[in-house]
DNA sequence: AAGAATCCCAACCGCTTCGAA
DNA sequence: CTTCGAAGCGGTTGGGATTCT
């Protein structure tokens, strides 16, 4: 293993590297990565052609300064789902979980930090529903979170919503009672899950819940 | 002008999860 | 059921760029 690594260069790739990859993945398509160095003779793991091709070369990454929606976007989702940058930058168009993670390290975490110093804490109160969510977020696929084509209803996303719900329901109940929020504080017609105590209720889609529980905790309201 | 300090982000590392055999 | 390689994830690091003294 040790010798193995030892013949994979390291560090900052170069421009010929770059164009190396990028007509692999031209000819052969995405995937295999351990096979990029095998047949193009490429220095580098598969590992490493994996990330350089997600997070720079592949053209669906967008490039250049973090917009303010996209900033608003991101703080509200990491209130909502903590360090999951996976799933946060999955609702940030063309931006990678690494871009996302820089720049809430860089960025955001001082600017969120200014923010909650100055207002109330209602953010905190959303860590209870975070810990939970992101409990339970952790048994689903990446799969389970894309949209599903309206013929595929039944599948993988709505199986996910149905594992979840019960401890979706129960934390947005333990948010309403925890710390400033006060029951009477919820607009319930707003708050997903929550005008009812029947968990049988029709499961709506998980990016639903996610879009209904970002206003909901949004600690900038 | 130059050395030190800080910022920023690409890339790496180690671990976990997935899925095919 | 087990094994093992591939893929995915989040934390961390290295080093170039920029700012400060």
């Amino acid at each position: 293993m040790e010798g193995r690594s030892s013949e994979y260069k390291k560090g900052l790739w170069t421009v010929e590297e770059d164009k190396i990859l990028t007509d692999y993945i031209r000819l052969h398509g995405i995937g295999k990565w351990n096979r990029v160095a095998k047949v193009t003779g490429l220095k580098r793991c598969g590992k490493s052609c994996r990330l350089r091709w997600i997070n720079y070369l592949s053209p669906n990454v967008k490039r250049g300064n973090f917009s303010q929606e996209e900033d608003d976007l991101i703080i509200r989702l990491h209130n909502l789902l903590g360090n999951r940058w996976s799933l946060i930058a999955g609702r940030v168009p063309g931006r990678t979980d690494n871009q996302v993670k820089n720049h809430w390290n860089t960025h955001l975490s001082k600017k969120v930090g200014a923010r909650r110093q100055g207002k109330g804490k209602v953010g905190d109160s959303s860590q209870a529903l975070s810990k939970s969510l992101r409990k339970n977020l952790s048994t689903l696929s990446k799969s389970d979170f894309t949209p599903s084509p309206s013929s595929n209803e039944e599948g993988t996303q709505s199986q996910a919503v149905n594992e979840i719900g019960f401890e979706h329901h129960q934390s947005i109940v333990g948010l309403s009672g925890s710390q400033e929020m006060m029951r009477s504080d919820i607009d319930y017609d707003n708050c997903f899950w929550f005008s009812s105590d029947e968990l049988d209720l029709q499961p709506p889609s998980l990016m639903e819940f996610l879009d209904k529980s970002l206003d909901f905790v949004w600690y900038g309201l």
